[in-house]
DNA sequence: AGTTTACTTTCCAAAGC
DNA sequence: GCTTTAAAAAGTAAACT
């Protein structure tokens, strides 16, 4: 019987460890990407809700952690795209896209895909241009979805021609380099997605 | 105009048999040309059929599973071929072993363009999969026929899953009723 | 700036780790 | 869960020219 219940101690630390380890994981990433509290809190509650929900069996703790916070970005209208959530992160791509989907799946958590739109403060605020080149970027965004180009495309690449578009049109010039450098996306999806947008928008 | 049922093209078909013997698939690797068997790496030994084009995964319980077929006659065509491949082994063959189509994946195409966000919402989140960040297209999983059915913003399907032809005419039927019944077609 | 190749997703069977 | 096989869809990445 003390057995038994030593046991059952033994699994209740262990799984408070872990749960402790997991909250600290999301923490530290969530510092490295530099979101707000909202975020972490919204990522934590996603975590438990999985951890009861007994969906963490079979998966690694950092992939699932790192998923939570992954989805707590997007439902907080800030995301981050999984090529950021992987550079902090210590598994790779590839896993924290399939947990998160079968997170997201298990928990209903009903996620519409992120609007391109809500990745422009960030990006133009890291590549320093002005308003001008926001809100332009905001108006190629709204003219080439509503004509729809936006289907199947990567809401980064998306959003990062926008911006190279928007930089050239208020003569506040970024090269392809520097745009796809802070959206992480290639100089060439920038092209493709510049040519097709600049032809939406009437502009060639 | 045209019915998207028309354009439906079968792109491979997978299928299981047996010949009911076991092999020795060491010795099959000598003496078949053209054979690949690492059972390091997979205990199966592959073997590649070029009229009709398939590749035959062959394993010690003498079970044998078929893929890259373009029909269900050709996968009947291509297993024939390694029947006799085995016979000539003087590896005995039962007269014409059970094949059972496991899975046929198919394309097609609507004929227009699709907005996958509207759609997406239309079918809703609950049912649907659509992270075009991690694939373009939309993954869309049917009752009935139990089949999945990738949807592109080019109006151009894939299904899946099905286990005979006409699983995809249904389900290109369903799916074209469903978005016009939501207005997201024409 | 544009090309080629390779990888992402869906499905399924097989035997074995 | 993974390993291997095949095939389509379309987007993106890496490596080149």
């Amino acid at each position: 019987r003390l057995r038994k219940w030593q046991e059952r101690i033994r699994t209740k630390d262990a799984g408070e460890r872990n749960l402790q380890f997991a909250l600290s994981e999301i923490d530290r990433m969530a510092s490295a990407l530099g979101v707000p509290r909202s975020v972490r809190e919204v990522a934590s509650v996603i975590y438990r809700q999985a951890l009861s929900e007994d969906l963490i069996r079979g998966r690694s703790i950092e992939g699932v952690a790192t998923s939570c916070l992954y989805a707590g970005c997007r439902q907080e209208g800030i995301p981050r795209s999984l090529e950021e959530v992987t550079e902090v992160s210590r598994v790779g791509k590839k896993e924290i896209g399939r947990t998160y989907r079968y997170i997201a799946k298990e928990l209903s958590l009903e996620m519409k895909p992120a609007d391109p739109k809500e990745y422009v403060p960030r990006f133009c605020s890291d590549l320093e241009v002005s308003e001008e080149v926001k809100m332009k970027a905001i108006e190629i965004i709204d003219e080439s979805a509503e004509q729809g180009l936006l289907s199947g495309k990567s809401p980064t690449g998306f959003a990062a021609a926008a911006i190279y578009a928007a930089s050239l049109l208020c003569n506040e010039k970024k090269t392809q380099k520097e745009v796809a450098e802070v959206a992480q996306v290639t100089e060439v999806t920038i092209r493709n997605r510049y040519q097709e947008q600049i032809e939406a928008m009437g502009l060639n | 105009m045209t019915d998207p049922k028309d354009t439906i093209n079968i792109e491979n078909v997978v299928a299981s048999t047996g010949i009911g013997q076991e092999l020795d698939l060491q010795s099959v690797a000598m003496d078949l040309e053209g054979a690949d068997y690492d059972p390091e790496q997979f205990p199966g030994l592959v073997y590649r059929t070029q009229n009709p084009k398939s590749a035959a995964l062959i394993f010690r319980s003498g079970k044998i599973v078929c893929t890259g077929a373009k029909s269900t006659d050709d996968v009947h065509e291509s297993l024939r071929i390694v029947f006799d491949k085995l016979r000539e082994l003087q590896i005995q063959v039962n007269e014409d072993p059970e094949i059972v189509v496991q899975n046929i994946v198919t394309s097609a195409d609507l004929g227009r363009n699709l907005n996958l966000n509207a759609i997406a919402i239309g079918l809703g989140l609950e049912n649907i999969e659509y992270e075009p960040e991690q694939f373009p297209g939309l993954v869309y999983r049917l009752d009935e026929p139990e089949v999945v059915a990738l949807l592109f913003g080019s109006g151009k399907l894939v299904i899946t899953g099905g286990k005979k032809p006409e699983d995809a005419e249904h389900a290109v039927d369903k799916i074209v009723s469903r978005l016009e019944d939501l207005g997201l077609l024409e």
